[in-house]
DNA sequence: CGCATATTTGAAGAGTTTCAAGCACAGTGG
DNA sequence: CCACTGTGCTTGAAACTCTTCAAATATGCG
């Protein structure tokens, strides 16, 4: 009996991984599940170091597994936008394109797990299955740029910034608890420096540092440090935000996390 | 033998469709392309209509054919931002969701060509190769999405214009040409008013307003009315837009459309 | 022609950016 | 242990862009 070939007794590398259950690596399907182990390889990489940088060949995609990646675009005079941040168990890359558009840059030290592009497209075409759930995942994706989008077209600085507090609670949050540090699940980690922040807001660092300022004085958050907030009026900063929803997704997903 | 079923001596509706080629409904699969067919029928929705409206059921999703379509989203107190606009050829809807986070409104009259959600959907899983099609369109807007978030985040009002233009230019110039309306394809018309612009571009109407008078002084541009204008110095345009790669799509699209 | 709607223009005001200085903290070397 | 240097964040004041409100003008339609 070929144990390798049935799956038996086999302890695979991935099973251990932080972000198995939540990435595509994953599926259901198990031959595609195993095939895409094959391919994977895991990759450190320091802050500030770029993985795919703007108009370069893209050699391969992956998942992020722990710290934060941006997705960016530069202007010629150098001005740039964040046009996404990655967190564990994203996707980053770009499949079906030769040259990225976009530059992939580690915002924090980061850990990826990484597929030869042209391989993970093959296997894409022998599991339509599994191809199925990326494109649930690309609309998922199209869907949230577009939220942001009404954020960067619409919002002043203090709503963006309670925002930019939410999502981050939301994506973050429980991490922190689970580390112990806290006892709350209100505190929050900024995964990224202010000038980050700010080109991810479409505002300035000062901005922020006085948006925070501000929310620290009326009483909606307390600054531990300047990377550490603890979240005193969620309620509140959620209405700031305008993001009614967001409150109730975020209380929804702790449900599930924690 | 038969003739229907073979595809021989059939002529097809959609043959004849303006966007017959650009869309989807021309796949290379003329199984698909015949099912598709049966499922599709042609709606007319005069200007501010609303298709699908916010957190409202999918019930069918489709092409554009004619005038252009708003996709927009609406906040507690009113602010609207239009985080898309569909042209010809453009598909709308949202595959793979029971309620849409957007609102999708027409902003002309429009022609639109509609297939049952559920029954689009049930096609896409006996075509995978017509899925495959679909996620390479969504993987592009996507991109594009993220690109606009750089205009919306990091440009002034006189770039926002300027880019605008651009693309109108890109997008819907070679119609005004095919028209005979006017000998040169540096006419541009506003297919939507000054406050679908606004929100668009995360501005105000009166700010756009402004920003054409001033590009008319400065001599990039003519103001023929209102809503056609003729672009006299479009590489100039181009480096407000600060977009140079647009003015080089821009050439290369007109060498492929006319 | 008159009314409604769309766009332009003007002036005042708000919010944000810019520039500059100050502060806090970590790492380095005397 | 303490100055020293670099980096990241905060704070202040001035400048600027854009928005807001208001009025004028233009456009379209019955």
């Amino acid at each position: 009996m070929n144990f390798a070939a049935s799956g038996w007794l086999q302890h695979s590398k991935c099973d251990d991984c932080a972000i198995h259950n939540r990435s595509i690596c994953g599926a259901e399907n198990a031959i595609a599940a195993q095939e895409l182990e094959r391919i994977s390889r895991t990759r450190l990489v320091p802050a500030g170091q770029t993985i795919i940088s703007e108009n370069s060949e893209i050699a391969f995609v992956g998942n992020v597994v722990k710290g934060v990646l941006k997705l960016s675009k530069t202007l010629e005079d150098g001005r740039q936008q964040i046009v996404g941040l990655l967190f564990p168990s994203d996707f980053f890359g770009r499949i079906y394109q030769e040259r990225s558009q976009f530059s992939f840059e580690a915002a924090s030290d980061v850990e990826i797990c990484v597929f030869d592009r042209a391989a993970f497209e093959a296997l894409l075409a022998r599991h339509p299955d599994v191809e199925h759930e990326i494109l649930l995942q690309i609309l998922d994706e199209l869907d949230a740029v577009r939220e942001w989008l009404v954020v960067l077209g619409c919002q002043n600085a203090e709503e963006k910034v309670a925002g930019f507090l939410l999502m981050l609670l939301r994506r973050t949050a429980y991490r922190g608890c689970s580390r112990g540090d806290y006892g709350a699940k209100t505190i929050v980690q900024f995964p990224i420096n202010r000038k980050d922040i700010a080109m991810f807001l479409g505002t300035t660092l000062e901005t922020i540092s006085r948006k925070l300022q501000q929310m620290s004085r009326e009483g909606v958050l307390r600054i531990i440090d300047g990377q550490h907030f603890e979240i005193l009026d969620a309620e509140r900063l959620a209405k700031i935000a305008g993001h009614d929803e967001w409150l109730r997704d975020h209380t929804a997903q702790l449900d599930r996390t924690v």
